[in-house]
RNA sequence: GGCGCCAUCGUCUAGUCUGGUUUAGGACACAGCCCUCUCAAGGCUGCGACACGGGUUCGAAUCCCGUUGGCGCUACCA
């Protein structure tokens, strides 16, 4: 098509429904993805046309939360700023990027207007109640639901009288009757569907307000949208999108449906099966690198299946054309692998700030700035780390002064005969040592070892848990001059005393 | 019901368009082994799939038809 990459325009376009969805989320990506592979421009528009604006902000807010966290913040879009509450600005040229706003600026009656010339749309009096009902009846005739047309070709006067009546109509659009519906799909190749199963479908509601379609339609044009990527619950609108254009003499932009992800029932997403929103993943203590990474993979994938995707590789080797036509399960445990891998890969610097708030939370953060040494306790267990959220429990025998004893742990290697003895020799040697590094502590333990003729776990053991309060963590040596001579003679006391 | 989309290990997928290079490759999970002071991490091995039935062809996971199954749409919802 064109060659002038600052043509490409896609837009994310979720109606406000209180958060970011997993699968919107994956949806969002793939068109970030798409534009900033081809040095285009991605774009958030809210659809709301039906939905009260008072949860508008919230949504706003937090979808944008969401969005920059993911690490794929919209070029174009409604922007809200936490300073000025209510106040929706725009970002972009093309705005206002809220449909409400759009139909209050009267965008869509001006389309309206242009195509009622055209005679490709025609008002209908028709109530709802009545439609309802000519529904039903044609279904269980077993024929089509769709419209009958009935005020297709309405007179003149047949007009008049339903108009001086004061009934309410709608507009419709007519549709072919005859012929088949067909558009190329990026992913997909070509989709087409018989032309008389589209019936006459509305276009702008009795309200005034415009139906889903029509305002989608016009805004694409309007927002010169290069490229419709969207979920594959969207195939049946586009053709009926297509006729839009094809009614107001414009072009269609190209499309681009993705398969649906599902939960772990094969069923749509849902609470049911899991967490279902980007904010949750957040809360869980995910890495956003690590669900973006995992978002993109379902879907989508290399010639070679190539897993896991450093900084800005996945914008590199993106590729629509690699797309998946089959729907995908959000499997979980794939995601927490994933989690696990950035996590090893990570700075522990920014593994602290990024688990700041649960740190706090645990009170591992004092305020004489011992944030260095926070970091260092993340250095010593980060290849554990399976979220953010579960470092403070991690690393809390390190960072504080007091310690709980698992009693498992006591149980198993410290109540039993000989551990006293052990443990009281090992404080010796500790008080000893010239200097409490790694390489002494452990020549000096290991000859003790040799000497006493025991098993090196009959020795590491029952240190550890005295030291730690627990049986698993870290090198023991490591562990040991982590702490320092001080607070490793303590516990051990404490232990020979109160545990053996 | 009608229409549309989809169909490779339990899951994500490569391979399908351009049939042979495939005893179908990788990853997660699972099992075992190695490493090892624990837990992890890491390494190695194993388990495990072309939904079914017809056709086309010398040859089909790959092309065609049908069946079955899943999902979606069928609104003056988006």
């Amino acid at each position: 098509m064109s060659t002038d990459p600052a043509a490409v325009r896609v837009r994310f376009a979720p109606s406000p429904t209180g958060f970011l969805h997993i699968g919107g989320a994956r949806t969002a990506l793939y068109n970030y993805l798409y534009a900033k592979k081809n040095g285009g421009v991605f774009i958030l528009r809210i659809e709301d046309t039906d939905k009260d604006r008072s949860s508008l902000d919230s949504f706003l807010e937090s979808i944008t939360e969401s969005l920059n966290w993911l690490g794929t913040t919209p070029d174009e879009g409604p922007v809200v700023t936490p300073r000025e509450p209510g106040v929706i600005k725009d970002k972009g040229g093309f705005g206002p990027y809220l449909q409400s706003a759009r139909q209050e600026k009267g965008i869509y009656k001006e389309a309206l207007d242009r195509l009622v010339p055209s005679g490709g749309i025609y008002k209908c009096y028709c109530t709802p109640e009545d439609l309802k009902q000519r529904r039903e009846e044609a279904v269980s005739k077993g024929l089509e639901p769709g419209y009958d047309g009935r005020c297709r070709d309405l007179t003149q006067k047949e007009k008049e009288e339903f108009e001086s009546r004061g009934i309410k109509y709608a507009w419709r659009i007519k549709t072919p009757d005859e012929g088949v519906l067909s558009f190329d799909d990026m992913i997909r190749g070509k989709i087409e569907v018989e032309a008389r199963m589209v019936s006459d479908f509305v276009i702008m509601k009795s309200d005034g307000m415009p139906t889903y379609n029509f305002a989608c339609a016009v805004d694409d044009h309007l927002m010169k949208i290069s490229h419709v990527i969207r979920g594959d619950d969207h195939i049946s609108n586009t053709h009926k999108q297509m006729l839009i254009y094809g009614a107001m003499g414009v072009p269609a932009p190209e499309y681009a449906h993705l398969p649906q992800v599902h939960g772990t029932d094969g069923k749509k997403l849902s609470k049911r099966t899991g967490a279902v929103s980007v904010e949750e993943y957040r809360d869980m203590g995910y890495l956003p690198g690590a669900l973006r990474n995992y978002l993109a993979l379902i879907g989508w994938s290399t010639e070679d299946s190539q897993q896991i995707f450093k900084e800005d590789e996945l914008v590199k080797k993106f590729d629509l054309s690699r797309c998946n036509t089959s729907s995908g399960i959000f499997d979980p445990q794939k995601l927490d692998w994933m989690n696990g891998k950035y996590i090893r890969e990570e700075d522990p610097r920014n593994l602290a700030k990024m688990a700041f708030r649960w740190l706090n939370e645990a009170g591992l953060i004092d305020d004489t700035d011992n944030i260095p040494r926070v970091i260092d306790a993340i250095k010593l267990e980060q290849e554990k780390i399976e979220s953010l959220k579960g470092i403070p429990e991690l690393i809390d025998f390190l960072v504080k002064d007091d310690i709980k004893y698992d009693e498992k742990s006591v149980e198993k290697r410290l109540k039993k005969d000989g551990v006293k003895k052990v443990l009281e020799d090992v404080v010796g040697i500790f008080e000893k040592a010239p200097d409490f590094t790694v390489p002494g502590l452990e020549e000096a333990v290991r000859q003790y070892v040799e000497k006493e003729g025991l098993g090196a776990g009959r020795v590491f053991h029952p240190v550890r848990v005295a030291v730690s309060g627990r049986m698993k963590g870290p090198g023991l040596f490591e562990m040991l001059e982590f702490l320092g001579r001080e607070k490793v003679l303590g516990r051990m006391k404490y232990a020979i005393d109160h545990l053996t």
